[in-house]
DNA sequence: GTCTATAGATAGATAGAC
DNA sequence: GTCTATCTATCTATAGAC
């Protein structure tokens, strides 16, 4: 049944966000699920397979969180900074660029998401604005989501709200 | 005796280097060293007490080679732009992040090299640049090397590069 | 076609040999 | 004090039951 791939996936997803990529395993997955690892393995024959899909999910879902997000009228800067609150956003994130970095097969799979978003935020950005701006707010973004993760709050929040002031001041 | 403790940090380290934290494993640190993986647990008992040495070396290590390049005299976006595409560093970088966000013993490591980074960047900014720019540069510069890691050469070489000549033009 | 028992590989930690 | 054989837990994959 379709359905059932479809819950293996949410599932595996959902591990990413709230334990992050070393968490990834079958047992966990299927524990969460109610299905035996064994039965994972029918749906998905190998762990990369099930990652495979389980990426594919996540982009789809980033995006479409970060279309909501703009398309509610906030401000851009007020957006970012709430994306980069996201820590199970950013659990996702890292992991996916983990495993692109040693499955080349991923890295289609990560570069989809990154022309997502760039796309998305460039829409936003002042007309004036420069044909790399979308990269830099981007990869701004990720670099503070990454640190923020791992500082914790309070610390990181600040430090976010006091780095996106400066880059926003510059881009107008 | 001490060097032994000192030849498996060293072993610790590489394997976060050459294949990141998923590969942070016992069994492959002792085979680096030649050393059983059982007597690995005399010098560090538990994983997570290596996991904290490595943690420590690995930032000692980092801010040495920043404090070297931007010593060579070199412009700071061309030390940044040689530190980002340093993707050993990235896979420790991601490691610690990944650690930190699972064990909040390592947060205070993570702090130490955000840290000595921000200090060590901020001192080669103009004089005019506001307080929050060391913070801004440093965020930056993890978003593209994360980036680039994933998406791979040589999209993420160019992408990286267009995106400092925006943010430096900016800086002045 | 759907599901599971079980094998095979690898991880981390301990008790104990020298 | 230094080192290792070994136990236990956990992971992935396969062969085969229904």
């Amino acid at each position: 049944m379709e359905d059932r791939r479809q819950k293996i996936v949410e599932a595996g997803l959902q591990v990413l966000r709230e334990f992050g990529y070393s968490a990834f395993t079958q047992p966990r997955i299927a524990a969460l699920t109610g299905l035996r690892q064994s039965h994972l393995t029918y749906y998905f024959p190998t762990r990369a397979d099930l990652l495979e899909a389980v990426a594919r999910a996540a982009v789809e879902a980033q995006l479409a969180a970060l279309g909501a997000a703009l398309s509610s009228g906030a401000e851009l800067s007020a957006v970012l900074g709430a994306m980069v609150a996201r820590h199970d956003n950013t659990r996702v994130l890292m992991a996916l660029a983990q495993a692109a970095d040693q499955e080349p097969a991923l890295r289609t799979i990560f570069r989809d998401l990154t022309t997502g978003i760039v796309e998305r935020v460039s829409g936003r950005l002042p007309a004036a604005a420069t044909d790399a701006a979308g990269d830099f707010i981007h990869a701004l973004g990720v670099g503070l989501a990454v640190i923020e993760l791992a500082i914790g709050r309070p610390d990181g929040a600040a430090r976010t709200q006091a780095v996106l002031q400066v880059a926003f001041r510059h881009l107008g």
